[in-house]
RNA sequence: UGGGCGGUAGACUAAUGGUAGGUCAAGUGCCUUUGGAGCACUUCGUCCAGGUUCGAAUCCUGGCCGCCCAGCCA
């Protein structure tokens, strides 16, 4: 057999993949299952549950990365679940964001489901249990139950309702069910143990009395099921063999088997791991819902949102989500990961597939004093460096430029290495230019730099074999487009947004330059043709991304991430 | 304070009684027509105290520290 074939050389990389892939503890428990055959020849079932009441954000993507990724490395299959039991806060809108973005992220569900679908059952399940006398309809108020549940280190007190007969609680349930009751007024709770450690085993509820209108089940309903009551016997229902949830659904585990194993169903397993913290960023449904309403950002999908239509707008792709979440793996600790590390895999990504582009931010006027007037060429350039399949194109060249006001300086610091007077640089792909004297408004900032050329440089080299110490970027002022830019930063200029001090609200982490605007860049015109969404590497600047509002002829690029830049470094450390 | 779950470099994560390894960050050098990218190298770690064992990050005991739970939210 020819090693090099294609499949061996699939299988290879399969191979050299897993062994550089760190394990984490739920695939081991994947694989100890499969061993075992603890589910029998049944193939590997998870859902991915969302509850539809608010955009998808970066944190759920760990979850969706895991209940997608897993099942398919494992030849199984995932549903994807709306867990919509509180009418209260869900909408379509959520659902319908939701689908959008998991299928963004590059997972495709075996089925959509919504708990609401089993509403019946549910009920019927409900009505086995008060037959079984393991249930039964309390009509202490929510303050009364709270009372009665005890605290933390006492235990709670039996309702008084709670020995009522099999025959009145069957009628009282039903009775709830058709509507004769009001809101709040009784519940159907499980009759489990009062004085448990586990205050989620102290007889919960599992159904109240809701007259609201479901997105889905409109009035069908006015009773609706807990989550604890929905959610195993969801799993159950859809034969789901692995559920994830995260951690701090551990204490619910012991009340999720002992629904299923008092109906004698499917016995789903939960799997409990850390939920996804970042570093000066909020993960927060609450909050991030509360940045919308008080109009701290402009909407769901504002570029500095670490919902997943936020970042996406913002500029960062399926593919780098999907590689940051494989980095960080699941565990039960309880930490905070860098976000520069979410940084990297976006900037590995992009670097290695995003075309490049000129672009100058903030112009600085330059003339190239010896440089014919009137006269233009092109000069041709590599479109992506990284990728010798990405062609080249032609850039238009003229006597006056723009170049960034930050690659000039009329008194260099040390280690400066770009302009100033005196001294050549290379402008990208065209030529050697010297610095000659500056031209200065009325406040002494300069406006305007003279340079000469070298004509024997053209294409960027000197055939003398003459160095120069940088290459700075460039846009022919007579060809340039214009666009507006928004450069974003962080939200928040806390790494932990969420540790606030005595009194303090979250809202006063807000970075208040987490948006600047900028209306005078000038562009190199092959952009022009830029569509929403388009990434780019504008050279030595960032990556940015043509926004949603963005038109031809009316430009508008978000600064996804800015390049690495040890300049700064250099700087900040010599200013420091 | 009752119960549950955890503690491996600055961050995340492996090592499943047998060489503490990887990624990010940080730093140094090389290279460079992006001060980008890349390459090489470096710094830095098993919460503490006992115990079991030839051998402990791993098992046991006791501490310490952190997170979660008292919704008719999920």
């Amino acid at each position: 057999m020819n090693s090099s074939s294609p499949e061996n050389k699939e299988a290879a990389k399969v191979q050299a993949e897993s062994a550089t892939r760190p394990s984490n503890f739920i695939r081991e428990m994947f694989i100890e299952d499969l061993k075992t055959k603890k589910y029998g020849d049944a193939v590997v079932q998870t859902r991915f549950p969302p509850e539809p009441n608010g955009y998808l954000h970066i944190g759920h993507a760990k979850a969706i990365c895991l209940d997608f990724g897993l099942a398919d490395e494992f030849g199984g299959k995932t549903n994807l679940r709306f867990d919509d039991t509180n009418p209260e806060k869900e909408e379509q809108e959520y659902v319908d964001s939701i689908q959008t973005d998991v299928r963004w992220l590059g997972f495709e569900w075996e089925r959509l489901c919504y708990a609401s679908d089993y509403f019946d059952q549910l009920f019927e399940w409900a009505v086995q249990l008060v037959k079984a006398g393991k249930a039964y309809v309390d009509d202490l108020t929510a303050d009364e139950i709270r009372q009665h549940r005890g605290t933390l280190t006492e235990p709670g007190k039996n309702s008084p309702y709670r020995e009522r007969s099999v025959e009145e609680n069957l009628d009282l349930f039903e009775r709830m069910r058709k509507g004769e009751f009001p809101d709040g007024t009784r519940v159907l709770r499980a009759k489990i143990d009062m004085a448990s450690p586990n205050l989620n085993m102290r007889d919960p509820v599992m159904y109240r009395i809701l007259h609201a209108e479901h997105h889905r089940t409109g009035d069908k309903w006015c009773i609706y099921p807990m989550y604890d009551y929905a959610h195993g016997q969801s799993d159950s229902l859809e034969k789901v063999t692995h559920s994830m949830c995260t951690l701090e659904f551990t204490d619910h585990q012991p009340l999720y088997k002992w629904y299923i194993e008092q109906l004698g169903i499917f016995p789903s397993q939960q799997i409990e791991f850390d939920r996804l913290n970042l570093t000066y960023t909020l993960l927060s449904k609450r909050k991030l819902l509360q940045l919308v309403q008080e109009k701290r950002v402009n909407g769901w999908d504002d570029p500095r949102m670490p919902t997943i239509c936020g970042i996406r707008r913002r500029g960062f792709t399926a593919e780098a989500i999907r590689n940051f979440c494989g980095a960080i793996g699941a565990s039960r600790t309880n930490g905070s990961t860098d976000i520069e590390m979410l940084e990297h895999f976006q900037r590995e990504d992009l670097n290695k597939r995003v075309p490049r582009a000129m672009a100058v931010l903030r112009p600085l006027k330059v003339v190239i004093e010896n440089y014919p007037e009137g006269q233009e060429e092109f000069v041709e350039v590599a479109n992506n460096p990284e990728d010798a399949g990405a062609g080249v194109r032609q850039v238009p060249f003229s006597r006056e430029i723009y170049i960034e006001q930050d690659d000039f300086r009329e008194v260099p610091p040390p280690k400066y290495y770009r302009l100033s007077p005196g001294k050549e640089v290379r402008l990208r792909n065209a030529y050697f230019i010297t610095a000659k004297n500056v031209v200065k408004d009325a406040a002494g900032n300069v406006v305007e730099v003279h340079c000469t050329y070298d004509p024997a440089s053209r294409g960027g080299n000197s055939p003398d074999g003459r160095k120069v110490k940088s290459t700075i970027h460039w846009v022919s002022a007579k060809h340039a487009i214009e666009a507006e830019i928004r450069i974003y930063d962080k939200l928040f200029t806390k790494a932990d947004p969420s540790q606030l001090e005595e009194g303090e609200d979250f809202m006063s982490g807000l970075n208040p330059n987490s948006l600047e605007t900028l209306m005078d860049a000038k562009l190199e015109p092959s952009l022009a043709s830029a569509k929403a969404e388009d990434h780019y590497q504008f050279e030595r600047v960032g990556y940015f991304c043509a926004d949603l509002d963005s038109k031809p002829g009316k430009l508008v690029f978000n600064r996804t991430l800015p390049l690495k830049d040890t300049w700064a470094k250099i700087e900040k450390k010599a200013g420091a």
